[in-house]
DNA sequence: CTTTCCTATATTGTATACATAACGCATACA
DNA sequence: TGTATGCGTTATGTATACAATATAGGAAAG
């Protein structure tokens, strides 16, 4: 007979996956630094886990992005000057450029742009009111990203798909991330406006197969949020609000 | 007292690197079939690796996009349709473009452009000689391999190397490897012979920093490797030479 | 007082044992 | 004869034990 196991196990789900989201949830929400290592035995205490799932989900943050290897052994969690997030961003904006292009080359019927413009329709709804309240504003995220999406999946391009959601997996460089980086600033309203513009020549755009008009928008789109994260780090306000900003090394550190 | 372990281990790699390395080999060169489902303690036996380290070498190689999850357990062997290859080309020709739009806009130095014509010679040393041996056809591909990882770190941006070497991963979708695919049509001469020109153009655009020049041609670059590509896959004379060749799923499939 | 070396400790890399779930096969019943 | 169910085997997911290395701290010598 074996000691009863004080670890109570969740069996909904697997372990490693389980590790893997309580990881990058410490992560981006600050409780871990950037540049410092990760303690495998501490993560096994903090996830639940053991250590071979955590190992796993460790490898697996690694190949996201969020982590780094350290040549000694172990993995340190990595930190992004601005202007690899501002790449990010502007490498997103061509890779769903590409995805337009894709969509609009190849053709997508009106019954898939359906659920495109009801999200149109949707953000619209939530921006009639000014100022946006907070609660609105996370249901703008949450649209926001599901436009992206469907809309990288009009490509019907699984490796495109593929490289977007790895592209995306980096804060700020997913649509959601920058969108809620502008939040705290007062300008916000104006750019999200903006932005709609953008998905709406987009749409128009595929409809129309204009398959050049599609990817410069978008690539428009991206570049209009680079210069807008430069201006949400002008003025750290925000830090409160998106504790993952802390992953941005600044000049002081 | 415990056995003597038989394994003899190698200690100059890890045994994670060795199994992800044995692995893709064996992926790569066709030993194990697309959709075939990769037993571990197969893979122990041929990578002399452990379970565990051969288990984070079948995840690094998922997230590689060589592996695919399989749902109830395990990895398959992930097959490709001729589209996805050609949308992978055309995506890295994407990236590249950035790439060289980055290193136009952001300015090289006539000294970190010195490796690249280097690289241009060689080639253009190489394609004097017609029609091409193996040989010499071999190190074409390595030399244009390094034309294209220089030009990549041109951008100086960490993000998009990272994402370029990822879509690299794929076979056929790195230079190297559509290169190859061309290396047993009678018009590879003519085509390699394109390329370079495309390099050539593309290191005049960086040095006169014409950002919008740089990215065309690197595009273009893509697009006549994509059009090769169907023309190597409709005469399958080479499936020989390049087994990896397997790896995509034909109609017959 | 500083520097270097050695030792001890802690952490990672690896191996293996155990548990659980899935797949296949055989048998029985309809 | 076909189908369904149950059992057995096999493979994956997880946990833990073991080994090796890196790091930090202390002691000793210059």
């Amino acid at each position: 007979m074996k000691a009863a196991p004080e670890r109570e196990v969740d069996r909904s789900v697997s372990q490693t996956v389980k590790a893997q989201l309580a990881l990058r949830d410490q992560i981006l929400s600050g409780a871990l630094r950037p540049g410092e290592r990760i303690s495998e035995l501490q993560a096994v205490e903090t996830t639940g886990a053991s250590r071979t799932p955590v190992r796993m989900a460790l490898v697996r943050l690694e190949e996201e992005g969020l982590l780094e290897a350290i040549p000694s052994g172990g993995f340190m969690v990595k930190a992004f000057s601005e202007r690899d997030i501002s790449d990010s961003i502007e490498l997103r904006g061509t890779l769903e450029g590409l995805a337009a292009r894709f969509a609009a080359e190849r053709g997508v019927s009106a019954r898939e742009l359906e659920p495109l413009k009801e999200c149109l329709a949707a953000i619209d709804e939530l921006l009639r009111q000014v100022p946006i309240s907070i609660e609105s504003f996370s249901s703008y995220v949450a649209l926001n990203a599901r436009f992206h999406a469907l809309l990288t999946e009009l490509s019907r391009s699984p490796p495109l798909v593929r490289q977007i959601d790895r592209a995306s997996a980096l804060p700020f460089a997913s649509p959601s991330g920058f969108v809620m980086a502008q939040s705290a600033l007062p300008e916000a309203q104006q750019i999200l406006i903006i932005g709609q513009e953008h998905h709406r020549v987009v749409i128009d755009a595929i409809e129309n197969r204009e398959g050049a008009r599609a990817e410069a928008v978008m690539r428009e789109h991206a570049r209009l949020a680079v210069r807008n994260l430069r201006l949400a780090l002008r003025n750290r306000t925000h830090l409160d609000l998106l504790p993952a900003l802390a992953l941005i090394k600044t000049a002081t550190d």
